[in-house]
RNA sequence: GGGAGCAUAGCUCAGUUGGUUUAGAGCAUCUGCCUUACAAGCAGAGGGUCCGCGGUUCGAACCCGUGUGCUCCCACCA
């Protein structure tokens, strides 16, 4: 069979994700195997996958064909989010391009389109996940909104009800003007900008004084503000009461500048006297401090804004105008009236919805919210006692248990229609009660008798959805329908999951919830171990956006550079914990070496070819003594040669696995696969190969091409996990069979013999300083050369020799006896190396080169001189050490003499 | 304002309880090769005040202190 010249994944990836799928190998059901679980955090079905998706997506699949091929029955289950606040946002803007307005559709109506949405999305992010080959489950596939986890997310709503963990009641929380919903705090995202601080006149009452106030200072006080657009929501001025500035201001009021409101000035220890005038309005309605202070003085609460972020009625003027145009025609006006003291810049930080991006408003509002702190304690617990280990911990651990520990209740309502609806039920006076279904509902009013209820009066139901990731804080639960069915034999089986993998930035809005919610429903947490994977940037350090450009198409990159080589290059550029620098070269580079591999499975076939070609003949030659004579000569001496390469090898590969299995465990798969990636192209391919390479013409030895064959296999099963299709195409390739790649189980570890691995790093460095000095002699390759070496362990060349010889094209090589004429001295380790050739040579460079060395090691063995010297180190430090000093300082000095000598030549 | 992490070659990073470390890898760079698997390749090479300063120690890239510079998280001062 021909192979072509390069490795063309686009056919290849399609046929064997076919084939892995109708095998059945993604599949899990509960069996006597140990389970290895991982869920996936659910994508948003806001859109398609980006980079960052793609790390995650790709670590995970990485893990579970790792524990697949080592005797786990791993269930990788799949799904997507339906990302109540940010999907309704995106379907509201594609409604409107269309020229719907929202208001104008009914609930059911607006569903309808969501679900499209939903369906669009869908398809292509399980499409993308595919393409790029994670092994999930199918069959398994969830959405946050499918009927059983709709049922769960009702029925704990209900539970944490029930146990008083869940309220209802008017409380300042964060509004967003542009999706007209309250958000959590979490969803809050502060930025640093530079704002303007208004310094304001507010007019002095006199009314309850007679006295004629003769200086002007006291006609009015100076109120500095951000926000000049809420005066006329001020119910009061405050100071601090031991601030003699405003004293005699006690009792007084002051008039609300435009509206010539009057109100109080009253006194309270939360205002700083150093800040600012001292002195500071009270607007209850917007801004939590303000309201605090406010309920502890009984004040009125004047909410000025309407939900889309426009003055209401309370506000009097400009009614109906947005909040910052409100604010500029404000200070105009002030301006005007003279009562604008100054403006002078100030450094604030403002909150963005982190999903529509508008300027948050605090306000009043009457909502749900969970408390967390007796949620928060096992959460806590449960990290601080190791059952959950967090990696990297040392950057994480502190920022978890520092929200944990500060945790404030969870405003879980939401003013939208995309999410679970509320399961509280209203009666016409506004009494409500929370259940399942509008039934229990009914049951639940009667218990409390209500007698309207009993005469069958219309319930109606809370219109408002659940936070998001009041749904998605159960999905390592409900994805076994642990929630609607506990204790099944699913949610036994799979649960705990094994690890979870997703970013650092969904630290508190999921995985900590995560965690309160197995700790709460499941006793037990969901998961082991938490990887978190840093952002993805661009080469130059920038975030990945839409707007910038530099995000590029997952499915743009799997054509291009095939999904082996987007998971390679992704992979190799992700050190564990920190961000990712995307820089399309490593994809590149990931093309490269599954080149690489698919010119070694070439090297191979040809060998294998060309041997059965031979078979052939020699079956159909009916004397066939010349060619038993030949192979047998040729056989024993590439035989022999070839020994040495096998037994290195079979040791250097057991040496990886062993490093690699090490890494994989500790979550560094970045350095896992640099360590692959070194063993395949160096020394397999470089070093391996070339050392069985047969001459010219020639067949290889049956023994190293079965060997060459089985090593390849061996190090198709450590790539696998990185690189599924181009590893499953190579094994099949290979020799026909009838297992796959993708479930082959790794057998025992083998601990390399260290003698023989030592063996292998002397051999290379002899033969790489041999090719240096023929380099820089410019001895071309056909150039032969002699070789003579001075060592005491020349037994050790016994094995050695034949691969020497042909890797540096030597004549020969002697031991012990000095060439007959001019040589080039090397010293490689502790012996001397001397290369004879018939070609003019650079003795002076070469020189040059030894007198470096030379300098080297006597600066070395200075260093372990003093040391050794050193009465105090001989007495403190351990034996070991000390004996290591005297092996470093005899080791240098023979180097020396060899150096030396070769020098007097 | 509080907290966390980081600083090692041009770039991205290793350096696992302080001792074969006068420091390694990949990429990039340079030199020589179209050598019959692979020029998407082969064989080599060069490149570092381990951020500055001080300390502990027989010994520091590693531990402590301090300064500087980045990054991130949290926080209700008008």
């Amino acid at each position: 069979m021909e192979l072509s010249k390069n490795y063309i994944p686009a056919v290849t990836e399609d046929k064997w994700y076919t084939h892995w799928l109708a095998k059945n190998y993604f599949t899990s059901q509960p069996d006597s195997r140990p389970a290895y679980t991982i869920v996936i955090p659910p994508p948003n079905v806001t859109g398609v996958l980006h980079m960052g998706h793609t790390l995650n997506e790709t670590v995970q699949d990485i893990l579970i064909r790792k524990a697949r091929m080592s005797g786990f029955n791993t269930c990788w289950v799949p799904g997507t989010d339906h990302a109540s606040i940010a999907t309704e946002a995106k379907v509201v803007s594609m409604l409107q391009e269309r020229g719907i307005k929202k208001e104008d559709l009914s609930r059911e109506e607006f569903l309808k389109y969501a679900f499209e949405w939903k369906e669009k999305y869908g398809n292509i992010i399980y499409n993308q996940i595919a393409k790029l080959g994670c092994s999930v489950d199918w069959n398994r596939t969830t959405f946050t909104m499918d009927d059983h986890y709709y049922k769960a997310v009702i029925k704990v709503f209900v539970d944490l009800y029930n146990k008083g963990l869940i309220y209802r009641g008017a409380r300042m929380i964060n509004w967003d003007p542009a999706a007209k919903t309250a958000l959590s705090d979490e969803e809050v995202e502060h930025r640093d900008v530079v704002g303007k601080l208004y310094y304001i006149k507010y007019k002095v009452v006199n009314e309850n004084d007679n006295r004629q106030q003769t200086t002007d200072k006291f006609n009015y006080i100076v109120i500095a503000t951000q926000r000049p657009e809420t005066i006329m929501g001020d119910t009061a001025v405050c100071a601090n009461p031991g601030d003699e500035r405003y004293g005699n201001l006690k009792g007084r009021s002051v008039l609300v500048p435009l509206i010539d409101k009057a109100v109080p000035v009253i006194f309270d220890n939360y205002v700083d006297k150093e800040f600012g005038t001292g002195i500071l309005k009270i607007t209850p309605a917007h801004d939590i401090n303000d309201y605090n202070i406010g309920l502890k003085h009984n004040l009125p609460v004047v909410d000025t804004l309407n939900e889309d972020g426009t003055m209401s009625e309370a506000a009097q003027i400009y009614v109906g105008e947005d909040r910052f145009v409100v604010r500029k025609k404000i200070v105009a006006q002030l301006r005007e009236k003279g009562l604008l003291v100054k403006e002078e810049e100030y450094s604030t930080r403002i909150g963005y919805s982190q999903r529509t991006n508008a300027v948050v408003e605090p306000k009043i509002s009457t909502q749900w919210f969970l408390k967390m702190k007796e949620l928060a304690q096992p959460a806590l617990d449960a990290v601080t006692s190791g059952k959950v280990s967090i990696h990297p911990g040392e950057k994480f651990n502190a920022t978890y248990k520092y929200w944990l520990e500060n945790v404030k209740d969870w405003c879980i309502s939401r003013q939208l229609w995309w999410g679970q609806q509320i399961p509280a039920w209203y009666d016409e006076k506004g009494r409500f009660t929370v259940a399942e279904t509008e039934e229990e509902a009914r049951k639940g009013m009667s218990d409390q008798q209500s007698p309207l209820i009993k005469t069958g009066s219309i319930l109606t139901r809370d219109e408002d959805v659940l936070d998001t990731w009041f749904s998605s804080w159960l999905w390592p639960i409900e994805v076994f329908n642990g929630i609607t069915s506990p204790g099944n034999n699913e949610i036994k089986y799979y649960y705990p999951a094994s690890v979870l993998v997703t970013g650092q930035d969904i630290i508190f809005f999921w995985v900590s919830r995560m965690i309160m919610a197995g700790m709460e429903y499941m006793h037990e947490k969901p998961f082991s171990d938490v990887y978190f994977t840093g952002m993805v940037r661009d080469k130059q350090g920038r975030k990945m956006s839409k707007s910038l450009g530099n995000s590029p198409d997952l499915l743009h990159l799997i054509r291009e550079y095939g999904a082996d080589a987007v998971r390679f290059g992704i992979m190799i550029s992700a050190p564990a914990g920190n961000d990712l620098l995307f820089d399309e070269g490593s994809l590149e580079q990931g093309k490269h070496f599954n080149n690489k591999l698919w010119n070694a499975l070439k090297l191979i076939k040809m060998w294998s070819a060309r041997h059965e070609q031979d078979e052939t003949q020699k079956s159909q030659d009916t004397n066939g003594e010349l060619g038993k004579d030949n192979e047998a000569i040729n056989g024993n001496l590439e035989k022999s040669s070839n020994d040495f390469a096998i037994i290195w090898f079979q040791n250097r590969l057991n040496e990886a696995r062993i490093e690699v299995d090490k890494l994989m465990k500790e979550f560094r798969l970045s350095e896992a696969l640099k360590t692959i990636y070194s063993l395949i192209w160096d020394d397999y391919c470089s070093w391996f190969l070339e050392w069985i390479k047969p001459k010219y013409g020639q067949n290889i030895d049956q023994n190293a091409y079965n060997d060459a064959v089985i090593f390849f296999e061996g190090i198709l099963q450590l790539i696998h996990p990185y690189m599924p299709f181009i590893t499953e195409e190579i094994y099949h390739l290979l020799k026909e069979r009838e297992d796959d790649l993708v479930v082959k189980q790794f057998g025992n570890t083998i601990f390399p013999d260290e003698e023989i691995l030592q063996l292998g790093n002397k051999l290379k460095d002899v033969i790489s300083s041999i090719r240096d000095v023929r380099n820089k002699n410019n001895i071309k390759p056909k150039e032969s050369i002699r070789l003579y070496i001075e060592t005491q362990e020349s037994s050790s060349y016994n094995t050695l020799q034949q691969i020497l010889k042909r890797q540096v094209n030597a004549e020969f090589v002697k031991f012990n006896t000095s060439p007959g004429n001019a040589a080039i001295p090397i010293v490689v380790g502790k012996e001397k190396i001397s290369i004879e050739t018939n070609i003019e040579i650079d003795f002076e460079g070469q020189k040059e080169k030894l007198l470096k060395d030379l300098d080297y090691l006597k600066g070395f063995l200075n260093t372990v001189d003093r040391k050794l010297s050193n009465d105090k180190f001989v007495r403190n430090a351990k034996p070991e050490v000390i004996e290591l000093e005297r092996k470093k300082k005899s080791d240098a000095e023979e180097k020396i003499t060899m150096i030396e000598q070769s020098l007097q030549q």
